[in-house]
RNA sequence: GCUGAUGUAGCUCAGUCGGUAGAGCGGCGCACUCGUAAUGCGCAGGUCGUCAGUUCGAUUCUGACCAUCAGCUCCA
């Protein structure tokens, strides 16, 4: 007797395994014909499939589109494209074609290079085999049986490999055996025709096994949904999120400008892009002086000997700008016909001596906390400081303000006790949190860092990483927020605390960061004097509540999609006059807003309201005061804001005041 | 770095099957003096990403390089 309890929490018992298409058709015609299989406990499973054991059970439809359908729908239709590829080029080899969470990808092995000119001609296939409406059918065979099946093809068989269990299973479109199959686990949709909408997005290169040394196979993209209007809506919404790309919108309010002949990823910051980094700092200076950091300033190179204690060099020599060698050394090395390569061992072995554009300001204030005796009285100190950093990112991973060469570290570095770091990583994580509250930036992901076990890259001592790594999962379970551990993602000298948010496509990038130090203390041998007289070695933390300016400038712009909060707007109030006549009274306005520390413009044009409200509108500029003869007359504005339209006639102080009043705030207005 | 695509005026883009280019917006000028998202007319602006090659002639064809975009890989 196998029970199934549905949703409802109604039960059905059965004397022989039911399929989920059985299930529905018992709960009425509609479902049975809008489902696409069903999820047993957390297992999705096919509509045919028969169940062996008492579960609950959810019928998943097309009608619905939740995860699940969408799973199925895509997962099904990454088998019609592959046929559909193959059917094209027949001497393609399917690799690997996973379902994403907005589509999915095939990778796979095709002698022809696939190009968008392709996409409409692979559709076209895709939709053929929709209309052809063929079931897909589930056979299975044993593990060795499936190796003998797939042994001329080096990609199935390694799918077997890393199968799970000893059953491996089919599917075919069709008959098995005279149609198109493919290995597969599945589950999927009970026919072609339930696919429904496909589109094909992109094709890109992508390594097998995601190893840079494999061979790389072609990944072709693409999305599906139960209809042409879902699909059709995800396009539109797709098209949508560009529009608020930080590099459109960077470039039409004139925030930031990155120029070839200054160099890839080296961003110059306009005056409207000034401005929200400067309220942003000033915003983080407030906090950081009411938590006891102390300001500091370094300069933006230093020897190589430090950057050899600090463990730098050689271990990230590929990801630095080349170090800086003083002009008498390179004309003697000249003389002596050395050729770069020696010249670069020689720097890494320490016989000639250079300067590093530094890839971070840890030395620099490390070197500042070494520059005196510190007693354990003097601990916690906190270096606070906009530190500019350089480092040689790979040239295809460049782009807008997210992942730039030349960066400025809202950073800082704490030395403390043991005792204390606990509630100094509370403090830091604190601030994080003020940040991500006081923008509205409810949607982060939290990412406990790791060591990798198996990787040589990090220095410092395992138990030094014990205790970090303890620090930090500490800290983490204080946050009042879900977190992810992941091991591979700690810093070289230490675990780390990352925040992470998306960008408009989906990529994810980390923001605010707070790592734990015991190796760096160690390896620039630092100390401070304790209660018992003895030297001690203090534990650092490292941590940037923004992370970089430019990342987190970048990801703000999309947050707001331009609309910024009036105290982050660069242009917080535009003064329109309605004709000519008022741009007078207009100026004196503008006084009386500077005079208030409010940014504001005239638009003294000849141009007339409409065309104005409609500049400032596509300026996003937050408010707008229209001037016309009967508010000059009474010292008054008609105040507007942006996206929300007219406010009426106010008179001029008190509108000052309250903007005064939201700007001081930092509202969220 | 790898795979693929792209590069024409400040921006968005059209165009040239090889004979040195055009629109809209923006800018400038003139007229209009206007009440909550586009007033009209005129003008200026381009070594068609860079450098080679083929050709009588290259923005167009070929190659290399640079940059941008997407993905992969990487990210202290």
């Amino acid at each position: 007797m196998i029970t199934i309890t549905l949703p409802d929490g109604s039960q059905k018992q059965y004397d022989t395994p039911p399929t989920v298409r059985q299930i529905a058709g018992e709960i009425g015609p509609g479902l049975a014909k809008a489902a696409i299989g069903g999820k047993i406990d957390n297992e999705l499973i096919d509509l045919d499939r028969p169940i062996t054991r008492d579960t609950t059970l959810k019928i998943v439809t097309d009608k619905n589109a939740d995860a699940d359908a969408l799973y199925l729908i895509r997962h099904s239709a990454a088998h019609v494209m592959a046929e559909a590829i193959q059917r094209l080029w027949p001497e393609t080899r399917l690799a690997y074609g996973p379902p994403l969470e907005n589509g999915f990808y095939y990778d796979i092995d095709c002698p022809h290079p696939i190009t968008e000119a392709d996409f409409p001609a692979i559709e076209a296939e895709m939709d053929k085999i929709i209309a052809e409406n063929r079931p897909f059918s589930r056979y299975e065979m044993s593990r060795d049986e499936a190796f003998a099946k797939m042994k001329d093809d080096p990609f199935k068989t390694d799918n077997i490999e890393r199968a799970d269990g000893d059953v491996i299973s089919f599917y075919a479109t069709g008959e098995p055996g005279k149609a198109w199959e493919d290995l597969c686990r599945g589950p999927h949709v009970p026919s072609t025709a339930r696919v429904g909408a496909v589109k094909i997005l992109s094709v890109a290169g992508a390594y097998w096994h995601g190893d840079a040394s494999k061979q790389q196979l072609q990944r072709v993209y693409a999305t599906a949904f139960p209809d042409k209007k879902q699909l059709k809506a995800y396009l539109a919404a797709l098209e949508e999120a560009k529009k608020r790309d930080h590099r459109v919108i960077g470039r039409q309010m004139g925030l930031f400008h990155i120029d070839e002949a200054v160099g890839q990823g080296l961003v110059l910051w306009k005056p409207n892009g000034a401005i929200i980094r400067q309220e942003l700092q000033n915003f983080i200076s407030e906090q950081l002086r009411r938590q006891g950091y102390s300001q500091v300033f370094t300069p933006h190179i230093g020897r190589l000997g430090l950057y050899r204690t600090s463990g730098h060099v050689p271990y990230y020599r590929d990801s630095q700008y080349p170090p800086l060698i003083d002009r008498e050394t390179i004309q003697k090395l000249s003389d002596e016909g050395c050729p770069c390569c020696e010249l670069a061992n020689r720097m890494e072995s320490g016989e000639i001596d250079g300067y590093l554009l530094k890839p971070m300001n840890c030395p620099h204030h490390i070197k500042i906390y070494a520059s005196e005796m510190r007693s354990y009285r003097d601990l916690p100190i906190r270096l606070a400081e906009f530190g500019t950093v350089y480092r040689w990112e790979q040239s295809g991973e460049i782009g807008g303000l997210t992942r730039v060469r030349g960066f400025t570290q809202d950073d800082a570095h704490l030395f403390c006790t043991e005792e204390q770091v606990a509630g100094e990583l509370m403090g830091c994580i604190e601030l994080v949190k003020i940040i991500f509250a006081t923008l509205g930036m409810n949607d982060y992901r939290v990412r406990v860092g790791l060591r990798d076990p198996d990787s040589s890259k990090y220095v410092g001592k395992p138990e030094n990483w014990d205790k970090a790594e303890a620090a930090c999962r500490n800290a983490a379970k204080t946050l009042g927020v879900n977190f992810s551990e992941e091991p591979g993602e700690a810093a070289f000298y230490g675990p780390k605390i990352d925040f992470v948010v998306k960008d408009v496509i989906g990529r994810d990038w980390q923001l605010g960061t707070v790592q734990v130090d015991y190796n760096l203390p160690e390896r620039f041998n630092l100390e401070y004097i304790g209660a018992d007289n003895q030297p001690h070695r203090p534990v650092m933390i490292h941590r940037a509540p923004f992370g970089s300016m430019e990342r987190f400038v970048g990801v703000l712009i999309e947050h707001f999609a331009g609309n910024f909060p009036l105290w982050l707007a660069p242009v917080q109030v535009a003064v329109l006059p309605i004709t000519e006549n008022q741009v007078a009274y207009g100026n004196d306005l503008i006084e009386k807003l500077k005079a208030a520390g409010i940014r504001a413009v005239i638009d003294d044009s000849s141009e007339k309201i409409g065309k104005k409200i409609r500049n400032a509108e596509l300026e996003k500029v937050p408010v707008m005061f229209v001037v016309g003869a009967k508010e000059a007359e009474a010292n008054q504005v008609a105040v507007r804001r942006h996206g929300k339209g007219d406010q009426g006639v106010q008179p001029l102080e008190d509108v000052i005041a309250a903007l005064k009043q939201t700007i001081a705030a930092r509202s969220m207005e």
